[in-house]
DNA sequence: CACCTGCTTGCACCCGGTAGCAAGACTTTT
DNA sequence: AAAAGTCTTGCTACCGGGTGCAAGCAGGTG
């Protein structure tokens, strides 16, 4: 590793000595509230100006066991969703002077390696953002009990103690059954991504539920391989060709927006089906490509700002730490 | 700011106390390579591992100048190929020993601000990865001399001393005007986003130049508002609303997959026309979505990890620090 | 003018490691 | 058995700040 020692930075001792002070009172000068004439503080500003002097955060930290750190875990990446949320979390983080540490959870980093690692770097929080984490990986004997504290993004916690700030699925299904219901649909069809999560059992088990409280008990599962517009497509694509005209669903509610985006392609392009008069479809996220023209795409759309908002609240203690669920948004275009 | 005092992590002191040692014994034990007894070692990590011991990598970096950090600056979120980027960056470099702080620059926290607040808290290295980072910038007085090194990835450098990481667009536009031209194609178009780029303009300049080598000298030259699917379609809308089909490109290469896949749905959804027999489709960096089979989007892709592993090895210091220009890879798909 | 009060300032010590020296223990050589 | 050499181990000093106490100094009061 290339050190930087070629140049050094200036400490608050040489400040203090170019200003004719102790290096205590330096430290004053940089610290809000205390207790300093405002005399001494200019001197000091002008000198920390001349030598182009901040303080060093690794030290701060290490003396007030506070990094500003909050470590933000992401497993996977091929789901464009996560941009926009690295976004706003970054964003908003800055805003409130906390700065992310990305990690990558894969095979050769896992939880436990990232946690070890989380708390060996001191940071002040861990977001474990829609990672597929275990109640198990925290039994690991190799984490003791002074872990930073954690809290989950954009998924359910499976751990006791550990909050989670969700998007309401419960709502967010029911609004769009309703709209659905409303538009005259009756032959529904839900297709799922990885059928192992429970934020995605979750989403099909309301849209089933309040389906049949409007008296459709029949509820079409197809189900893709992961979570790609291929995947969509080859779904769509077997269960069209497998089911004759009509006994097709009337709409296809996607899990997320690009399974609904490839099922939309094959269903037009390959079949030749008109969306929505054939088939409407509806997906979740409200990732950007749905909006343009050419798809138009009903979707439901995760309230970013506020999840990402609470969560920051609990980290810096302003909010008691506890699950939150928050209402999205239903976003209606034409595919419906 | 809800500190972590509550449970505090044990000390080398500690744990030297617990196995009847001084506390450089303990460190010794956990530097590789020191000189330390079998016996003693054993005990030192048999008491670590009762107490739950592991050395607090703050108080590391203070002492050896060196934090293992990594800082990422990103700019613009919206474009889809960060992620996979980021993907690679935080594999590749946790692989190294790194660790990737991700920060966000924006109107609120702009690269002055940013670069000062990496050297606080004493990163090794800053990956100004595609942010439109001009030379300027470091002429600003409040950034002093002792700088971390940066490097520029997926963009040109502007700036003297700053090395770059580029896939090589001369090679990539060669190659794409080679097959175009072997296809039969000879009446180019050429969509730009953000024409201020000068990754952007360069692609086009060598585009126009390929051709005029080829003796095309007629590039029809599009240009969309932004790098978005919407923006795509509205620009290839206007240029096929004012010409007439007998005038208009046979070939249309966008400035990268977005912009072309925007563009794709309008020529066909909006135009009736086909994709690629009345006009042929090319992107730039293989997204997703564009291999997906009702897009089949001819493209070319960024050789991702070899950018990221130059980055890395000049940032670790195996490699000398200059700038670096990569072969990509031709994707030949239905839509050329 | 002595005394009290309150704000400034300097100081010793601490955060949890690292570097390099020197003393101690143990082994090998003569 | 003494001298020389090697490996271990503890120690001092240090990285660059933060904390709480006590001394220094000012102004106001009796």
């Amino acid at each position: 590793m290339r050190k930087r020692d070629t140049v050094r930075r200036t400490t608050a001792k040489e400040v203090a000595a170019a200003a004719g002070v102790s290096k205590w009172t330096v430290i004053r000068a940089f610290t809000p509230g205390s207790s300093i004439t405002e005399e001494s503080k200019r001197r000091v500003m002008e000198a920390a100006a001349a030598l182009n002097y901040s303080p060093n955060l690794l030290a701060r930290s290490l003396a007030t066991n506070s990094t500003r750190q909050v470590a933000v875990f992401v497993d996977d990446f091929r789901n464009p969703q996560k941009l926009p949320f690295l976004e706003t979390l970054t964003e908003r983080l800055q805003a409130a002077g906390l700065v992310v540490m990305l990690i990558n959870i894969n095979n050769h980093f896992d939880h436990v390696h990232a946690l070890l690692h989380a708390d060996q770097r001191q940071v002040d929080a861990v977001i474990l953002f829609g990672t597929a984490f275990r109640d198990e990986t925290l039994a690991d004997r190799k984490l003791g009990h002074g872990m930073p504290p954690m809290f989950v993004l954009a998924r359910d916690s499976q751990i006791e103690g550990v909050p989670a700030v969700v998007c309401d699925a419960e709502l967010a299904l029911r609004e769009i059954v309703d709209h659905l219901h409303e538009k005259g649909y009756r032959r529904p069809g839900f297709m799922s991504g990885a059928t192992a999560l429970s934020t995605a059992l979750r989403r099909r088990q309301h849209f089933t539920d309040f389906w049949a409280e409007k008296g459709v008990d029949k509820i079409e599962l197809l189900s893709a391989e992961k979570y790609s517009a291929e995947a969509g497509a080859t779904s769509v694509h077997e269960y069209l060709s497998r089911t004759a005209p009509a006994e097709r669903v009337d709409v296809l509610m996607c899990e997320n927006d690009i399974l609904a985006l490839g099922a939309m392609d094959e269903i037009r392009g390959k079949f030749g089906l008109r969306v929505p008069e054939d088939i409407a479809i509806v997906g979740f996220d409200n990732y950007e490509l749905g909006g343009s023209s050419a798809y138009s795409l009903t979707t439901y759309e995760q309230p970013r700002f506020e999840m990402v908002e609470a969560i920051i609240g609990m980290i810096v203690g302003t909010t008691e730490a506890e699950t939150v669920t928050l209402p999205g948004k239903m976003i209606i275009r034409n595919s419906t």
